[in-house]
DNA sequence: AGCGTTCTGTACCGATCGGTACTGTGTTGA
DNA sequence: TCAACACAGTACCGATCGGTACAGAACGCT
């Protein structure tokens, strides 16, 4: 009953993920946010609670929308595909001309571990799941046989992600599809076998 | 002439270095830098200007003082030694327990290439003159036949830089330098020949 | 000694921060 | 038809931001 709310709450976190996205949790202000959400202020602290929780809600979607790459990716048939699939996909994404360079996990965020911040303790999180799904996935591979038994899937999982990371910071540098390509290639050439 | 300085303008530097690399940019306030650096406001704009300024100054002692490990890195006889020495050498500062984990120049301002931002393109400047240092010198190893022809330069320090910036990220999440070690040790598989 | 200079320290500036009280407005259920 | 309710919008809150005016204190030069 009573009055409808007269924005989409999808729409308004996608909005506010490209704000988050491009100048950081700090960097970020209401105004910005509320601007470029295209609501008021008093809306969106009904709607989300306020900042930290918008930023948690953008968190999410952004595993849910912007790496649902991964999910194709992790189904691949042997652990190198699976890689190979991580990588573009990731480097895709970084560079996407529809979003912001680089990746809003790895910039959006400066206080790191040491810190008691809340928002740094989400993003560790949300990265610890994604080093969690490509290892397991890894040692499901090597328990099918399909990696040698002296390959180590943790740390396989490790460098596939480190070198994700990587991409996002030199994509948000301003490097390109291409160039980051070409580093692929190069990561790939490390693969057992 | 006149009254002296009381404090070191280098000590104060590396205490200031110390706020940006935890902090960030955006979430080093003046007041946190004036009582890591144990002075106060006035003096710290009539030695340093303002923040940007201290920061593009904490930038330069970082390249000097932190990357140092760059130079004996980039004189090894070979182009395999001098990629392991660069990894080595980056893993190392980024889990010294002496400084914040993870890298200044990664970590230190989420707003990027498309930002305006002096900051930004202060340290996409700094992380370039890192990979043109590393291409040059795998460029000599090329010509010096330490590299095999059909080898890319360019490419093969941008694979090094990326897993830098990677291995960045990860020791920001919590990673340890064993952990790294084993991930430098798979980068280096990818190695030509 | 006395002066000019450059530092230190207090106290403050306007602007902006995240967050909210309050009034107005549109919609629903009875 | 109208009261009840949840929304939108304005206008504002105290706190903190980066930055500075001003007065007192320590030093070098003559």
């Amino acid at each position: 009953m009573a009055r409808t709310r007269t924005f989409d709450t999808d729409q308004a976190l996608e909005s506010a993920m490209i704000v988050f996205w491009r100048k950081g949790y700090d960097g970020a202000s209401m105004t910005d946010l509320t601007e470029a959400m295209d609501i008021n202020r008093p809306s969106l602290y009904a709607a989300f609670g306020n900042k930290q929780e918008l930023f948690r809600r953008t968190l999410e979607r952004y595993a849910e929308v912007r790496s649902a790459y991964m999910r194709p990716a992790l189904g691949q048939p042997t652990a190198r595909a699976v890689a190979e699939h991580v990588l573009r996909g990731a480097a895709d994404l970084q560079t996407d001309p529809a979003t912001p360079a680089g990746c809003l996990a790895v910039h959006s965020s400066p206080t790191c571990a040491e810190d008691s911040s809340q928002i740094g303790r989400a993003l560790i999180a949300f990265r610890h799941d994604g080093e969690a799904a490509i290892r397991e996935r890894f040692e499901r591979a090597q328990a099918e046989g399909d990696l040698p038994a002296d390959a180590d899937p943790a740390t396989l999982a490790d460098y596939i992600r480190t070198v994700v990371y990587g991409m996002a910071v030199k994509a948000a540098s301003g490097s390109t599809r291409e160039e980051l390509e070409r580093v692929i290639g190069l990561t790939m050439r490390a693969w057992p076998q």
